[in-house]
DNA sequence: GTCTATACACCGATAGAC
DNA sequence: GTCTATCGGTGTATAGAC
């Protein structure tokens, strides 16, 4: 194998484990499997991380920091609907990208149980929800300002409501993968947060 | 040890192990731990059960045919509310629970996510959820009932929409064990479903 | 039926050659 | 830096004495 600087070897680590979790889940993400995803020795792993455990803190914060808003609206697209219209438009849209790959919210939310599991990586799932509340909050301003509408409650309080409904919307399709059921969770969803603003 | 009837076993040796997840997580839940719990030989383990796969869907079928509702509406109490009141007030019932006995909905979280892993398991899920969502229907019905109000969808379709807001609310409190929070998405929640029923 | 002792696979981690 | 080979530990499961 060629000489690879330690930190492309630790993304490459990263990106791997990320892919075997989702396809296999957390348990079954054992630093041989991990490796032979990378195409790596299994020495490479242990020279690029300390062990298995600080291994998988970092690949929470890796993921917990490239996460990108599914549920952002589209301003060119929706731009005349009500907000309620807004915000079912985007629990859609993050719908479709649950449905597109399942494995990869399956596994965001095995490695946040797993986070919970110990004290001390609590603040994993912490850090995990708080950039979750962030994405939600920048897409509810959005909603809000489209239509000209303004919070009745500090955004990041409904940001915290969306955030739970996503998170239940997620975990029943993936049990239940009944679309028409998501649909009317989406329905409810939106519903309760455009009452949670003033439209003009 | 004393002779014990295979059943006898069975059943403590499943009281064990859901001790075992609740405290200390599936992945911690080794055929060892779990004989230590009920004070057992591992031996006995195998005698009772074939294998450790088939003690944990066990498990999932126990756990899950002894659930309770924790959101059902208590009738002599909450009699003179409104629908969204009632719900509410079921609502923040559960989150007493919820907080009284965290671990024990974190190991329902885990199991089910346990099944979802693999698809002979998925089933297990499903059953799972479906019992939340009867449990759930029951409770609907219930509160409908107690004010006269009649559900504009199938009851179905709402207790689908309450288990997944319920779902939403557990995972988001775990993470942030945040009462004002969890209080905002009750509310918001209550609301959505009260707007799913016709009051007079 | 119940136990102790053990087989065997896989795990995380490291030693040591290159 | 990167590899192969291996260590010590734990996991599930079973053999065989009682």
């Amino acid at each position: 194998m060629p000489r690879i600087p330690a930190a492309e070897r630790r993304v490459a680590l990263i990106e791997a484990g990320l892919r075997v979790v989702a396809r296999e889940g957390l348990a079954a993400a054992s630093t041989r499997a991990i490796v032979a995803e990378a195409g790596m020795s299994l020495a490479s792993f242990h020279y690029a991380f300390d062990s298995r455990d600080a291994f998988v803190d970092e690949l929470i914060a890796a993921v917990v920091a490239r996460e990108q808003a599914a549920v952002l609206p589209e301003p060119e697209i929706d731009g005349d609907g009500s907000l309620r219209d807004i915000l079912e438009a985007g629990l859609l849209r993050y719908l479709d990208h649950l449905g597109a790959d399942p494995d990869h919210e399956q596994a965001m939310l095995e490695l946040t149980q797993y986070a919970l599991r110990s004290p001390e990586r609590h603040p994993l799932a912490v850090a995990q929800y708080r950039r979750y509340a962030e994405l939600a909050a920048h897409a509810l301003d959005t909603a809000a300002e489209q239509v000209g509408a303004a919070w009745r409650v500090p955004v990041g309080e409904a940001a915290g409501v969306l955030v739970a409904f996503t998170d239940g919307l997620t975990l029943t399709w993936l049990v239940n993968r009944d679309d028409d059921a998501a649909r009317a969770v989406v329905r409810a969803a939106a519903d309760a947060l455009s009452r949670m603003a003033d439209t003009p």
